[in-house]
DNA sequence: TTGAAAGCGGTACCAA
DNA sequence: TTGGTACCGCTTTCAA
């Protein structure tokens, strides 16, 4: 590979001023310019963004820390990163956590001594503490899908709040008279929120009391295991309203090995509105969170801030959105007491 | 953030001392040893990769480059990568070209620009030129799930043709006895050998054709439209040989909305074994490739390559696994020519 | 408008 | 066993 010397010496020219027509900022001679051109390309030279990070500039590359990429939510988020990064002439680090605090803080430091430019983190358990010492290295930082509690951060994250009250109100639209939720890890800022979404709106109902609220892992197994617990407990549950989807696909499998009907006697409701959704059977109603769009926000927003574009540090939170799918479609409410929820709603 | 020289001037030894301690591969005198150790403890010194990537060393860093993370084959590949790459102290670079030759060349060249030590490569289109470009700067390339045909590089993949075979020998085994598959893109080697397994299998019956293969793009969408095509040719087909589990999933849809039954009216096979297979309603019988694997694979050869521990190019063949799920479990034969294929397997 | 040269933060060779 | 220092390839003053 041929170095800027290298340039220089056949153009007959100085390093200073190759560089300079490298990176275009300073003005050169239009004949110079044309005589360097030519000879890199004839040299195929190609700079090293090694040196040039060394040098003190950006190395453009943005990493994104991430709980563990075979979990279906979020591919999706790291290819909208991907996309945005890629736009903006940046490349991507992907750093999977499994949510374990020596792993992210090993993946920080490697951040540091590799001169990555900026950070976006989605993660349960990053303390102030760590993100303090990020910031002493002025690794700008986006926090995606987290508490608003990180002042000095910028956070993109979705209404959770206000789809769990969605979700909640369409499966008593329907005609559901006693609604379970299965919640996610007590730990996560996002299933919290859901959670008292939920709760806001089942509270005002005589019929509500805390065991109908079970708690799983987020992840397929535990929607089974919280639905087996949950119908052990009320056998006449006829709506369900899980913390995110693939829970809810879960419970869906499980209800149909107990032979309940979805959604004829017991209708359901997922959350995040990721792709497998749509090829379930029955297709799952779902709250849809931008996921692409959160993705793609953190990295514009990051990126802004490593350009220096950007100082501001706030919240950004993108809207959700009810997606009536077969799971809620076809409830067929067999009780007598559908008035109960008029004199609520109006 | 301090520098090797401000380390050395507070430990009172030279540049060279602290780096040979930090390197531990020169003998350094055991109190020395300790005295910098010290120092380089309480200025919390963190070497620069990138510094020592200028002077020669490796970046410790490999890329992927994959048709698309969101395309829910990927991601488990690129889990298990960067599970190994952290093993061994690597970090991933994530590449999604979809399959345009302009991103690879485009990623590629920026590999070399960023002294990528080595890299893993899911293409289809790749030319022998551009990998014969990147050999020149003499980064080591392992391909995932290609042809044989590239001598010069080694090469991860799982056994198609045999799969295939396991897959049309188990529809006929359950009393299927008219068999259509759903090919893959035809520039797909992976497609193209699992269509050759499925053709050495259906060539010997008198009841194939050519029109009981469709083409479908290796997503849900191709296998819904696939599956219209072969049924309105063919209605009487009573098993299904998808060549991805994406297009299985699909046509299952499709046949569902058209009120066939699956299995007893049509058994259906697909094959990957990705997660979503056992979601699915019902769960499908596929061909496992051992996907983590794959990357695991992958991935342990290119760092031993870089490493220097391993110079051989070779074929891995992984194997795969016929998995019986619902969607071929139960399949009533309603015909009576039972007899045929025993008259083929003994 | 261009060139010379001092870094950037390490590595590694040569001496001592 | 250690120190001095050239060098990796580029950027960026400072002068010319």
């Amino acid at each position: 590979m041929p170095t800027i010397r290298d340039v220089a010496k056949a153009a007959g020219v100085s390093v200073a001023t190759v560089s300079r027509v490298i990176n275009k900022n300073e003005y050169v001679n239009k004949d110079t310019e044309q005589k360097v051109l030519k000879v890199m390309k004839e040299l195929d030279f190609k700079p090293s963004l090694v040196a040039r990070g060394l040098a003190g500039k950006k190395m453009n590359t943005i990493a994104l820390m991430l709980p563990d990429i075979s979990n279906p939510f979020f591919p999706e988020v790291a290819r909208a990163v991907e996309d945005v990064a890629q736009q903006y002439d940046h490349n991507l680090f992907l750093c999977n956590s499994d949510n374990l605090e020596h792993k992210e803080k090993s993946y920080l430091e490697i951040m540091k001594k590799k001169n990555i430019d900026g950070v976006i983190i989605i993660s349960n358990n990053i303390s102030s503490k760590d993100l303090e010492h990020l910031r002493e290295t002025k690794i700008p930082v986006v926090l995606l899908d987290r508490p608003a509690s990180h002042e000095n951060y910028s956070v993109v994250r979705a209404n959770n709040y206000k789809g769990a009250q969605l979700a909640t109100m369409h499966l008593l639209e329907i005609g559901c008279r006693k609604i379970a939720h299965i919640a996610g890890p007590k730990n996560l800022i996002t299933a919290k929120e859901r959670l008292k979404g939920y709760n806001s709106i089942t509270n005002e109902y005589p019929w509500f009391e805390q065991t109908l609220i079970a708690e799983g892992n987020f992840d397929v197994q535990g929607g089974k295991t919280a639905l087996k617990k949950l119908l052990a407990d009320h056998p006449d549950i006829d709506g369900i309203f899980a913390s995110n989807d693939l829970m809810a696909l879960g419970a869906l499998k499980e209800l149909k090995k107990m032979g309940k009907e979805v959604p004829q006697e017991v209708a359901i409701c997922g959350f995040d509105g990721i792709y497998l959704t749509e090829l379930s059977e029955p297709e799952l109603t779902t709250i849809q969170q931008p996921i692409y769009e959160l993705g793609a926000k953190a990295a514009e927003i990051l990126i802004k801030k490593l350009r220096g574009e950007l100082t501001e540090t706030k919240i950004y939170e993108l809207d959700v959105q009810l997606i009536k799918r077969e799971s809620t479609n076809g409830f067929q409410n067999s009780r007598q007491d559908n008035t109960i929820i008029k004199g609520v709603f109006r």
